[in-house]
DNA sequence: ACCGGCATGTATAACGTTGTAAAACTTGAG
DNA sequence: CTCAAGTTTTACAACGTTATACATGCCGGT
């Protein structure tokens, strides 16, 4: 039998909510009676129960996180992290996956199945703008990710174009010439948007051709779909000297396409990811990515929704996180140069 | 404001019961007062209140997975199969990553969360059977993985000794007569004993030698212990023509240094590891693995709590999951032999 | 007509906690 | 000694839900 309140007050002589003060550390407590207090409270083992207290304070003390997949690893890192940060303030997540497909996402940013969370961190894929415009749900939610609403709600991401930027740039530097661009997702949405923009502005910029025809659309966005665009591309007769992907999945199925094909790594064709998988550190290449903070991305998604739960709530503001590129062997040295090195 | 039931009553005009009777599809309410009420509930955008609910019924919905870490793609399959099987049954999930550290898996199954969970699904890596033989919690608790325990708590797993015994059986056909093992983990605890067994048995049965020198113990069970584990078998002067790994991030890290120190796999040495994870199969060289069935291992552990926790418990089960060995590159043809081929 | 039995709906009391307001104590000044 | 002001403790009412026990309405069989 579960021990209550009540049941530690009549085993101290004193009313429930005494119990009760001296379990929330009330100030106005004499040290005798706290003491007494206590003693019946490891007496009986009294635990409190979260069901009740929650029930009172309308709060239950859970924060949604939900994300497309939890395949990627970049996306589990980010959970881990994001678990952390939630626990360090007493909080505890509740793990949601959509998929990436509309339906699921405007779901979970409806409500979800039953009122259980105080909070909602989204990282949504397909959403549209409108889709969350008219949310009638009042969990505060924080959005996380590349894709830019502009809309009342907090945005914690990197930035991406100047990321993208950072990456082309990496290429160009190095002498190619032809940069391809895989992952822009087929669809009305445009989720890989941004870095699609990077690519093109210093393409741009550098005075070379944005070339389209180098863009490949895929269906999703793992290792498969990499693999799959990487293919279309050279099937097309196509023959670029550097492929920037949407991610390191995408980049590592690219690279598998290119080994089968007898194209060299980064010799013909250099490679660069996004997110800094720790995969992308172990394959025979080694791969050039950009690597997000995910650490902070966490941390400061929680904090954001704390903030708004507890009516600290400043205007919603879009918080940038770190970035930077990190060089590896797929990237190394100049076009139809050798290269050598490790990680 | 948010709606409750007394709202929903209030503008369908009925009692608060009978509201709650439609929410819960209880049997007797006639068609046409389930639609008058059912209506109200859509007008006003009613959601039940978790906390309360969990307060009247001492259930609370929730189940908790504990991971080692969310990292690792085959823990991250895992947890979404898990995830889906559980909303099948209404049931939501909370997710917790213990980092394969004994206190933490300790605490997690002392139920520290216990008052907000109905049950418990723990996969542990350091946790010993005398910690869990006195725990006073009364959440029910399902085991996954690798240990095994004689113990009163159903386990789900796969026949990791058969499976070891299968990928060495394949290596042993292959014409490979020394056998590395990587991933014994070091410590008091033996978390991969069932895989070194298989692995010993099966080198016994065909007449080999299972040379414990060639066993390489390592901390933790990421790509980078693998790498460092194959590091030290070959800097011990070793040259095993095949590897078998704990699982596949550290095949895929032992594959690395293989590269790097210019040894061919598999002509050289073939390796496989275990989990079979997506990323085996886009490497330079795609990766033998043993594949468990995840999806079922997910529905078996939810399944098992949910019957626990509704009483229809039978005796405590050990139940075994499907397990297949996906033969790729890395095992391809004999040794020093030449191999062609795609995943 | 009446009554037992069943299907349907309702009022009320929990579940364990905390906020509010008021009661019961201290304390110290006049 | 008394009383005001402050400190400590208490009683009681929520929070939103479901279980219990009861009230109603309806049916068919006497």
């Amino acid at each position: 039998m579960r021990v209550s309140l009540k049941d530690v007050a009549a085993h101290a002589g004193v009313s429930i909510k005494t119990v009760s003060n001296v379990v929330n550390n009330y100030q106005h407590v004499t040290p005798a009676m706290r003491e007494r207090v206590q003693r019946s409270i490891d007496a009986l083992g009294y635990r409190p129960n979260l069901a009740a207290r929650h029930l009172r304070k309308g709060r239950t003390g859970i924060i949604a996180l939900a994300l497309p997949e939890l395949g990627n690893p970049y996306f589990a890192e980010l959970a881990a992290s994001v678990i952390d940060a939630a626990s360090r303030h007493d909080y505890i997540v509740l793990l949601d996956h959509t998929g990436g497909s509309r339906e699921q996402e405007l779901l979970v940013s409806q409500g979800f199945r039953a009122r259980v969370i105080d909070g909602l961190i989204l990282s949504p894929i397909e959403l549209e703008a409108e889709d969350l415009r008219d949310r009638s749900e009042d969990v505060p939610l924080v959005l996380l990710g590349e894709r830019d609403y502009d809309l009342p709600y907090d945005h914690i991401a990197i930035d991406n174009v100047a990321a993208a930027r950072a990456a082309v740039r990496h290429l160009i530097a190095l002498g190619r010439r032809e940069v391809a661009f895989i992952g822009a997702r087929r669809g009305r949405s445009e989720p890989a948007q941004l870095r699609v923009r990077g690519w093109r502005e210093e393409l741009t910029a550098a005075g070379l051709a944005a070339d389209e025809g180098l863009v490949a659309a895929t269906d999703g966005w793992g290792h498969a779909d990499g693999a799959l665009a990487m293919n279309h591309i050279l099937d097309s007769g196509r023959r670029p000297d550097a492929v920037f992907a949407y991610n390191d999945p995408m980049a590592i199925g690219a690279m598998r396409v290119l080994h089968e094909r007898g194209l060299r790594v980064p010799e013909d064709i250099a490679v660069v990811g996004f997110d800094d998988v720790i995969e992308g550190r172990f394959g025979a290449v080694t791969l050039t990515s950009v690597s997000p903070d995910k650490a902070a991305i966490g941390r400061l998604a929680v904090e954001s929704v704390l903030a708004r739960l507890n009516d600290r709530a400043p205007e919603p503001r879009r918080i940038r996180a770190d970035h930077q590129l990190v060089e590896r062997e797929s990237t190394l040295g100049r076009p139809a140069g050798s290269a050598r090195g490790t990680h």
